[in-house]
DNA sequence: CAAAAACTGAACTGATCGGTTTACAATCAG
DNA sequence: CTGATTGTAAACCGATCAGTTCAGTTTTTG
């Protein structure tokens, strides 16, 4: 409930913090080294003690703010669009925006190559992640506008369909490095692809 | 075209590349010690380094390998089955099944987490694991008798659809540890949602 | 301005790492 | 049997790592 045993002081707090994302996401966490850290962030390495315990405790951290980061962000988008087709290509837009962007792709690389050296952080990132943002999906998906439109029995079963339609080669080309940033015209071609689908899958009988 | 350089003589090779096989797939690159691989495989330091010059190379060696094994197990499926449904029911249980699999997670996991540091690697697993088999999915898509079931213009993007279908929460939540191995139910449950979405999409209009 | 709190830089510790060497034992081929 | 190949165990090297210490500087605060 208290925070006394961990952070405390503060100052040159954020910039612990930023630099430590920065070599974290970029270096996995044995790949990083404190001293990296501290010169990134530009701070010495005594004072990044004095702020955590160690470095695994910096690593968690910087990770739970993500996350939190990544909450916040989450679909403070306007629903009320025209039509549910606008809605839905908007939704597959933006959340394809994120999952391709250097941000999203470097947290989940880490999240994924971590997780079982840090077994609270892979749930973490799950739930504060993808699965709230499944929350969110199924919360428009079970709006009365949306069922004239799409017959949907499940909605959280539909908001999965959903996402993991966004989830399709262009992110694993680029987990893997096979290609770099997207266009905007490829994004918004995979999002149309998306709502394709999905209002396939749902269409009323 | 020769392998001078690498690896030559012989014997105690396969107990090599094994335990490191194990220990590289569980610990990451970074994670593994030299050390800990030469005792897991039951070899001694100067003998593995007889085999590798390094680290990286014996690391490469394994990937390799393990991308081999996945191109070779790929889908010596009988696609003569019955009628489409059953066959892509059959498609989609046997890719959930590896996908799903310790071995498969574990493939994935380190080759995503890596993919910066090797760069290499991400392109061969890309080319080796997931475009090979989407080019296997195609051609079976390209056939007239699925050609008579379903309006499939672009076999290459539907096979694409069909993976992504694949990927699913399920596999997320593997690769993050939520949670563990699936059972047959859950797999083969997965397998209908893939197929009844994939028919769907591409029903004869 | 003065005392307390925060920060610095650099040296240091002990451990671990990747990789080499050495002196010796097991295996195998002719 | 013999001699070359292949393997072993352990010590060893230089580098790097996480984490600590400390004497001194800067910043905050009242």
């Amino acid at each position: 409930m208290n925070m006394q045993a961990q952070t405390r002081k503060g100052r040159k707090f954020d910039q612990v913090i930023n630099g430590a994302r920065n070599i974290f996401l970029s270096q996995g966490f044995e790949g990083a080294s404190v001293d990296v850290i501290a010169r990134q962030a530009g701070v010495s390495k005594a004072t990044l003690y004095s702020y955590f315990p160690d470095k695994q405790a910096l690593f968690m951290a910087v990770l739970n703010q993500e996350c939190d980061l990544q909450r916040r962000a989450q679909m403070d988008i306007e629903f009320l669009q025209r039509d549910v087709r606008d809605a839905l290509h908007h939704l597959a837009y933006s959340m394809l925006e994120f999952l391709m962007s250097d941000e999203g792709v470097s947290i989940f690389r880490v999240c994924v190559a971590e997780a079982q050296r840090f077994p609270e952080l892979g749930r973490a990132f799950y739930e504060t992640g993808p699965s709230t943002a499944m929350s969110h999906v199924a919360g428009y998906l079970s709006t009365p506008k949306v069922g004239n439109m799409l017959d949907i029995d499940d909605p959280m079963k539909a908001a999965d369909l959903f996402m993991k339609l966004c989830r399709g080669d262009l992110m694993l080309r680029r987990l893997l490095c096979v290609s770099s940033e997207a266009t905007h015209q490829e994004v918004s071609e995979a999002a149309d692809e998306v709502v394709a689908t999905f209002m396939a899958r749902y269409r009323k009988a």
